[in-house]
RNA sequence: CGCGGGGUGGAGCAGUCUGGAAGCUCGUCGGGCUCAUAACCCGAAGGUCGUAGGUUCAAAUCCUACUCCCGCAA
């Protein structure tokens, strides 16, 4: 089929590759202008943009698709469908009215589940078991379309955003070649969105990885998680940000006993003794190997860290450099 | 020219301002002590101090250029 492909981010790579390599005459590429990134300033080009020119695609970059001559282009080139996966920019009717076969949308949840910007990280910080893609019929409402076919993909208990990003990118890839193929046979099935069991997934921003040190030990291994590589998590310390990369929720530990519970009392000398009085987000026990936090419920031990200007590492690196007291507390910025 | 931190034996750091014997905490290897150990004791190996050039009697340290890594911002 004549396709149209609108994407920006990484996600949406692999299944641009997908139709390509599936035969599919893809007419154009339309994606987010380059901007300026990076650390110096240079201006870069957005993946899907970098992956459609080395296929040889014709790419466009409308600051926005609504404009009358950003639809004017859609139209001229005669999509017989669309399909979009994560663009950035929300399509008008105008636009979605031009394809004779519509706006087909892979959206990286089970929807009804988790519409909008951010679903892949939020099931990771919500607990869910499992989540999945879904190809729907764009509407004008936000990811409110009716949905086509979905694939279910577990969450496993080690899952972070990054991992299940590729999971959901190549089971998305998939996904769309199998409901292409039957929208071009006139096989596909419509099915509307319940209204209920809606929920949403708000963009990310910088501050949710802010570690609010009162939530539970097994809320904030799952916030780091979920936002793990992008955008992460930090508390401060000293001062510095101090990046959290990996952490395990102390006491549910599951492996092979031979629990070292560090009791509250033993420390001998030092001035915060295992009293009442531990704050939320004070270290409240350190070896060698291993950094324990108090949280809200329960005891956070911090696996890898990373300070600013140097490279993610191991917990024990990180106390071999940089003597961390017991009592020692991190907090939230002012 | 967006702001900033950093490249020192395998790991993480100190030392740089106030040039003058390369250090700390670990790891590794050998030995010892232990019923035993990730514990403890003794010993050993391992470094062109990111690269190139300059100043100096002498440079990890001062100057210049370059390069790589990272945090913020976008």
């Amino acid at each position: 089929m004549r396709i149209v492909f609108m994407g920006t981010p990484d996600f949406s790579v692999p299944i641009l590759e997908a139709l390509v390599s599936a035969g599919h005459q893809v007419a154009g590429v339309i994606t987010q202008p380059d901007k300026p990134k990076g650390r110096g300033k240079a201006v870069l080009m957005t993946p899907v943009k970098e992956k459609a020119l080395e296929l040889g695609l014709s790419v466009y970059q409308p600051a926005r698709v609504r404009e009358p001559e950003s639809v004017e282009l859609l139209r001229g080139l005669k999509p017989d469908v669309m399909v979009v996966a994560a663009f950035g920019q929300i399509l008008p009717k105008s636009v979605l009215e031009i394809p004779p076969l519509g706006c087909v949308n892979v959206h990286s949840s089970l929807l009804p589940r988790y519409r909008g910007a951010a679903p892949i990280q939020w099931v990771i910080i919500d607990g869910e078991k499992e989540t999945g893609v879904t190809t729907m019929m764009m509407d004008e409402g936000l990811d409110t379309g009716d949905i086509l076919e979905q694939t279910v993909v577990p969450i496993e208990p080690d899952e972070t955003g990054g991992s299940l990003h590729d999971k959901l990118s190549l089971a998305g890839s998939k996904l769309i070649l199998s409901t292409l193929e039957k929208i071009e046979k006139g096989t596909a099935v419509r099915t509307p969105q319940t209204d209920e069991n809606t929920c949403y997934a708000k963009m990310l921003n910088k501050s949710m990885g802010d570690i609010d040190w009162s939530m539970s030990a097994a809320a904030i291994e799952r916030l780091v998680r979920g936002l793990s590589p992008w955008p992460g998590t930090y508390t401060h310390w000293n001062g510095k940000t101090l990046k959290i990369w990996k952490v395990r929720a102390a006491g549910g530990d599951e492996s092979g006993d031979n629990g070292r519970n560090p009791a509250p009392a033993g420390s001998d000398d030092g001035t915060a003794s295992g009293d009442i009085s531990v704050l939320c987000g004070q270290v409240v026990h350190v070896d060698k190997k291993s950094l324990m936090v108090k949280t809200g419920d329960g005891l956070l031990e911090l696996l890898e860290l990373q300070p600013e200007g140097k490279k993610r590492m191991e917990a024990d690196a990180f106390l071999r450099g940089y003597p961390v007291a017991e009592g020692t507390v991190f907090a939230r910025a002012e």
